[in-house]
DNA sequence: CACCACACGT
């Protein structure tokens, strides 16, 4: 949701300069955490830092029930281990993810009074942090201030990172800015990295890049991370020209080696965007530099090709990756899976589904959310039913995604009653809804008919971000015209106006279908060219759009430049289009000398179709 | 003994 909708105000002018407001992040005690003592003795003389057995301590510990068994081991001795041995300890079941299970750990710890130190609290607060509970990380930052731990650049970097993984950039930004005004502490490179990593969160490119100018200018140089995460979000933002001027200017002026996190990042970028040529470029370059493509370089390509309907290509990368020993993984199967969906074929889907469990993979809800998906666009609604129940069956939890997207079918088949019982199910589980939710439900309602229950539910949402998405006035528009209300239509486009929204392509194509439908094909056809002066220049379905309402309408006369303006841009026709235009030449309203031009503008796939009337060209 | 970057779903 942070990429596409930046309902965070951008932040604007010079990072450092801006005065921080006052922050009440909790130094103080937070009466709501859960695991610290509200105080703890310290008793150094029982604890001492003499260890009577380290070896076996030092055991590497691989998994966390070997650690949470030498834990238990340790606690039992006397004297016991030192703080740093239960430190160690607590950082590699964190390294292992196991977030909560630290705190665990943790509370035991200061129930045995084993005396905290900065690292400790590094650790604990990272975990909280993690955890979505930085607001127990700031508590525990109050619990070092009264235990004399004077907290540095570790723990201030774990909060930040806190707010950031919250989506609060900005009190993050406000966080960042005054430890440095106070000089809490001097911000290391990875502390930049970290703030550079929020701005990146919601799509603040341009301050991001000025913010690792700055590090660079306070003697802080940037690393491979700082320019790996920029890049990263460039290419996220389909920014991939200015991605690869950063690389160059990692690479060539900074002498920094990019890793395979680098070349990922940029090889995603370029699949996305269907640039493969360069993608496999990429490829060879990394190869090249001494680097192998890891499951996640796999994982990219092959679900570029899923996504692009070449599962056939899909299947032949996990082929090579076997080869070289990579293993597929979760991941690789939920991007096949929904390749299959896409496809419409869901006994293939089904049965790599299926093949997971078999090969020690286990689907979790992103695996369920692609194949319910895949049901639901099937209109195999029964089926999807079942599934969603399934979910739950196995231990799972569905989140707002799998919802939905249950939502979004039952719509789908016409089912709004059931839609609405998901809704209502989901709003009971404690899910948040969030745009997509709303998005669905509006087009739901708006394609089976039920405009004015959409319209007054978009009036009940009031004030905030979904009043003033574009895509959702786009959503509206479009039921209010196809349900024959053009004026509510012709208001909604007004208003978004009014609100100093702007229009994108789908909004202006949607308007001049609706004006066509309704016969008003002058209005469309001054929306049309209103297009271009707007800065939002009509695309390939536009100009098909536009084509069929002069001929549903019997517009003629403008049909001859709209194809030269058409093949000129590299355009194509749709079937439909294509269709009407064929009957028109037939009934002798076009010149069948247009059928030259027509010809151009037919797409290869088309032609390759056994049922095309190739005679009429003749 | 501690803080940061890449791949999948509406």
């Amino acid at each position: 949701m942070n990429r596409s909708f930046t309902y965070f105000s951008k932040i604007k002018g010079n990072f450092l300069k801006t005065p921080s407001p006052n922050l009440h992040l909790g130094f103080g005690f937070c009466p709501h955490n859960t695991f610290l003592p509200s105080r703890i003795h310290s008793n150094s003389s029982s604890n001492a830092h003499n260890d009577k057995h380290p070896q076996s301590i030092n055991q590497k510990v691989n998994n966390l029930d070997d650690a949470l068994n030498l834990f238990d081991e340790m606690t039992q001795r006397r004297p016991l281990p030192s703080i740093i041995k239960f430190t160690q300890l607590l950082q590699s079941v964190t390294k292992m993810k196991h977030y909560s299970h630290s705190l665990n750990l943790f509370k035991q710890m200061c129930l045995l009074r084993v005396p905290l130190d900065k690292f400790t609290m590094s650790i604990v607060i990272k975990c909280c942090c993690q955890l979505h509970r930085t607001k127990d990380g700031f508590a525990a930052l109050g619990f070092c201030f009264r235990r004399a731990i004077v907290p540095n650049v570790f723990i201030f970097s774990a909060l930040l990172d806190g707010l950031i993984i919250e989506d609060r950039i900005l009190e993050a930004e406000i966080f960042f800015k005054k430890l440095i005004k106070e000089k809490l502490c001097e911000p290391d490179v990875v502390m930049y990295n970290t703030m550079i990593k929020g701005l990146c969160k919601i799509s603040n490119n341009v301050i991001a890049i000025s913010l690792l100018k700055l590090m660079d200018e306070r003697g802080c140089k940037p690393d491979v991370v700082t320019y790996s995460t920029v890049i990263d979000s460039l290419c996220k933002d389909k920014l991939i020209d200015e991605a690869f001027k950063l690389f160059k200017e990692m690479v060539f002026q900074k002498g920094i080696s990019p890793d395979i996190i680098t070349y990922n990042s940029l090889i995603d970028g370029l699949c996305k965007l269907g640039r493969w040529d360069e993608a496999s470029k990429m490829l060879q370059e990394m190869l090249d530099d001494g680097i192998s493509p890891d499951v996640q370089t796999f994982n990219i390509l092959v679900d570029a090709y899923c996504k692009e309907g070449k599962v056939k290509e899909a299947e032949d990368v996990i082929n090579i990756m076997l080869k070289r020993g990579i293993l597929p993984d979760l991941v690789t199967y939920n991007s096949l899976i929904d390749g299959y969906c896409l496809r419409g074929e869901m006994s293939k889907a089904k049965s790599v589904f299926d093949s997971m469990e078999f090969r020690g993979i286990f689907p979790d809800v992103v695996t369920y959310n692609s194949l319910l998906n895949g049901y639901c666009k099937s209109l195999k609604i029964e089926e999807a039913m079942n599934l969603f129940h399934e979910v739950t069956r196995k231990g799972l939890k569905p989140d707002v995604v799998t919802h939905n997207t249950m939502i979004h079918g039952l719509f789908r088949v016409g089912h709004c009653g059931d839609a609405r019982k998901i809704f209502d199910e989901m709003l009971a589980k404690g899910l948040k809804p969030d745009e997509n939710t709303y998005r669905i439900i509006l087009e739901g309602l708006c394609n089976n008919h039920k405009i004015e229950e959409a319209l007054s539910l978009f009036h009940l949402m009031g004030d905030g971000k979904l009043n003033s998405d574009i895509v959702v006035y786009t959503i509206l528009i479009e039921g209010a015209s196809k349900c024959g209300k053009l004026d509510d239509a012709t208001a909604l486009f007004q208003d978004l106006i009014n609100k100093g929204l702007h229009p994108n392509v789908k909004t202006y194509t949607v308007m001049i279908s609706g004006l066509c439908r309704e016969g008003i094909v002058q209005d469309a056809k001054q929306l049309f060219l209103q297009m271009a002066e707007s800065g939002c220049p009509p695309d390939n379905v536009t100009y098909n759009v536009l084509l069929q309402g002069y001929l549903k309408n019997k517009h003629y006369d403008d049909v001859e430049m709209l194809l030269e303006k058409m093949d000129e841009l590299g355009y194509s026709l749709d079937v439909s289009t294509l269709s009407l235009l064929i009957d028109s030449i037939a009934a002798g309203s076009l010149d069948t000398a247009m059928s030259t031009l027509i010809r151009k503008l037919v797409p290869d796939e088309l032609m390759d179709s056994p049922s095309w009337p190739y005679d009429v060209f003749s």
